[in-house]
DNA sequence: ACATATGTACGCGAATCGCGTAAAATTCGC
DNA sequence: GCGAATTTTACGCGATTCGCGTACATATGT
């Protein structure tokens, strides 16, 4: 078995069996099968777990320890949580709904706020 | 097909088919198919690969361009909030922390429990 | 306790694999 | 150049493995 690190990571990220498997567009029982090392995904398949998991293929497949090296050149994105458009936040597996992510920044307002009143 | 950069690797090694292929301990029609797409290796396979190359399976998979840096991560259009390597979440013009990010995954799951309890 | 969601196990048809074989292409000595 | 040896490409066959549906087991929530 190549990918017993598969179960840690998805539970780590509280995702369900089902919900991986809907986003790699396969069968529960078909990633099941992959976690418990009764069947091996294809190339093309793993590749993409790697991308869902955000880590490499090396990782998945044990030949490295390191979960995720940043790449040489680290080029982050920045993304405004009021204009969310294109890009889908989840927690668990699950987006975001516009309510959430209103009272997500009422949050961080009032968090910020603290502790800026806080420390002074 | 998704091992294209097989070739380009064993040519400028100047390794022959043969040669691989008994490294491998598979036949060497085997390998050939490897590297014509007709085929395609086992995860095994395909670790033993990288080690012989010596590269990574991301480089080998065209999942990341420079065949000696270590394995990078790639976007997707859902990001998982635990995994804000890659992107960075602005409020307000200011990115979040991870220790805020933190907060807001607890926030949200305490939010989608009372959501479950107290339905008005 | 009940209903729903999540995880595990397995048989079947279909797809893919690995191998041997053999033809095409390339390399090499002369 | 020219043939022999090496390398590369192509393909059929038997056996293995895959992915799916289904059914059962366990966990979670109302």
């Amino acid at each position: 078995m190549f990918l017993n690190r598969l179960t840690e990571l998805r539970k780590s990220k509280r995702w369900s069996l089902q919900y991986i498997a809907d986003r790699l567009g396969i069968a529960k029982s078909t990633y099941a099968g992959y976690e418990s090392g009764y069947r091996e995904p294809s190339l093309e398949a793993t590749k993409m777990l790697a991308d869902l998991y955000g880590t490499s293929v090396d990782f998945l497949l044990g030949r490295v320890t390191e979960p995720n090296h940043p790449p040489a050149i680290q080029r982050t994105e920045h993304i405004e949580l009021l204009e969310l458009d294109q890009v889908t936040i989840t927690v668990d597996g699950k987006s975001l709904s516009s309510g959430e992510i209103k009272h997500v920044i009422a949050f961080i307002r009032v968090l910020r706020e603290m502790d800026g009143t806080a420390k002074k």
